[in-house]
DNA sequence: TATGAATGAGCTTTCATTCAT
DNA sequence: GATGAATGAAAGCTCATTCAT
């Protein structure tokens, strides 16, 4: 462990938060082979020993970064489940809210979405935990009535996050719709489907 | 002629698919950096200058692989347009079979589908392609009066591409769905939605 | 005045006797380059330049430590010569005193022997000096009559040294025996030999 | 294991063997960490990857020499047990040529002698392991009647091995005695002690 | 008497790639 | 069609040491 571990003056956290942020900016943009340490503490205005002041080694950094995206994404998303009782009327805005709020926090930073969902080894195992909770939601909200009950919930959780990851890179971060937009339109989708009624 | 210009005899043929083969293997489990030319060769039972004798560098055999995937996938997506003129009542069955040929594809070649989804470069590029055929797909089929009207094209046919990505991994490479089933099953979906009836 | 001019009040001097102690123990178990001064300072609970406070220099502790292990044993070799004039019966006995002496000293401080004896680049130097000590006192001895003539005491010494030296880790270090009964053991060897009489 | 471990031709042995002996000459002299593959490299006439080609590590080139060595003493020292049924008066001539062998190779490679005996962490070990291999031939030597029954000779052995090492290098290296001489030397001190008879 | 923060200098190791044969 | 041998270029990481406070 050497110094790290140890108490960190402002100073110190100032030095550390620099050096995540701008490696958050290299591993979403570079990957994170093609992303080298010497350009991090360049970019910081450091030098290399310094980057290990506070980070372990180029992995720990990388894991500190997808491990926050987790937390943050798995808790929104156990948020979104909805109470029973609710007026049908209003299932749709409510879902929408939901899901508003994930499509806000992946938004917020664009890097870090990157880096959670496609560039970490990771990825796979967060959209499936995420899917997990998501089809927890609905299976409850099914028994709750507020879904038709002959649809694999699996495979509709699944599906979703899927919607969520690709619209979120090719619409959202495009600024093409605004989260709520985008979590309306998703639910009409997911709701009514496409037939012409 | 081959690959830099070079006639080649069936041995070669030989030399080179098996190397191809090896390397969609270590692509895929183990991602292009931590794939190592010394190891394809390795168990190709080749050395590392005959690896340069039937590709150019680490990157061109790993663009041959992708570019195979692209265009295969491409292909497919073009050939599932809806003609004009069809009965409703067949358009979920119709619709579903262009989805199932997707599908069996995906599922010919895990290693290849899991470079092309999730491992390239150009996995994003790839899919915004794939997005942008079946929006013009359904655009067309929207006009023909299959779907309603007051529903962004582009957000389903982006969800889509989502929709399959996702199912892909988690459902039809686990053996869970078959590549039918699936596809009817998110027909169903996008055509009918969640609702209670 | 103590180390780089300071004067040192009592919560110094524990502090550098502290990291002496620790040093001793690092340097004796991992020998000097993997003895980092990072470990000795955490397991003395202080901080770095609290070492450089103390010490000029990873050089200058060890060589602290090696220049009172230098020092004490040389001076024990000197005071082991025997006085002319005495009566020859009592030879092995007195011999031994100053052997067993040596080993006391050995026996002491087990991590300081080992950086004196097989650590420390001077070590060799240190085991000639010795052996310079004790071949100048066997030479006087022998002309006093002690021992036979045609023996080249410079081996003898450099003998005696060796001995010392390996029976000091295979024997004292283990607790196989005393340091009495080494002495008294090493100087029967020494004085009649092997042979069957 | 990269390309290690393949079949080489006559070059590739050159430039290992040239690799390995420069490599015995500066961990001689400069001891295992400051010892840097950077200059054995210059010093060979090579770059750094050639000398990975050869060697897996640091640690590996070293151990290689480390092996060899202790290989080597070990089985000169066992080749030198007496066997039983010796003329008593031939006893000090057969056991000065056992020794004397062992100090011919001692002698043979100055710089691999001091790695094995001083310079590597498994120096102690093998000192033991030559003990050992002594105080075995010496118990048996004495069951057969060539020794005095009173003395331990693990004691002896010990010693004995104490006294090579350090004759080695006080003498044998410095020219200032033969292999022969030595073991004569050595032989008529351990069998007649110093005593004045 | 002590520390938080930082660094200069350097080391081992890796890998894609090539040349001569 | 194939290989033994070699390399250019760099990357991650470590450590003793120091400055400002």
């Amino acid at each position: 462990m050497g110094q790290r571990g140890r108490k960190q003056g402002s100073i110190g956290v100032k030095s550390k938060a620099k050096l995540l942020s701008i490696a958050t900016d290299e591993f979403a943009t570079n990957g994170f082979h093609e992303t080298k340490i010497s350009n991090i503490v360049k970019k910081a205005g450091v030098t290399q020993p310094t980057f290990y002041l506070y980070f372990h080694s180029k992995e720990a950094i990388f894991q500190e970064l997808v491990s926050h995206f987790r937390t943050k994404l798995t808790d929104l998303t156990k948020e979104s489940r909805l109470e029973s009782g609710l007026d049908v009327n209003t299932l749709p805005g409510r879902i929408a809210v939901g899901l508003s709020a994930i499509f806000h926090f992946l938004n917020e930073d664009h890097q870090l979405t990157k880096i959670g969902f496609f560039i970490s080894t990771e990825a796979d195992d967060i959209k499936s935990q995420i899917a997990d909770l998501i089809a927890s939601n609905l299976v409850s909200e099914q028994k709750d009535g507020y879904f038709r009950k002959d649809i694999d919930m699996r495979i509709v959780a699944d599906g979703l996050v899927g919607v969520i990851e690709r619209l979120t890179v090719t619409s959202l971060f495009k600024g093409l719709k605004k989260p709520d937009e985008l979590a309306r339109e998703i639910v009409d989708l997911f709701l009514y489907g496409l037939q012409n009624q």
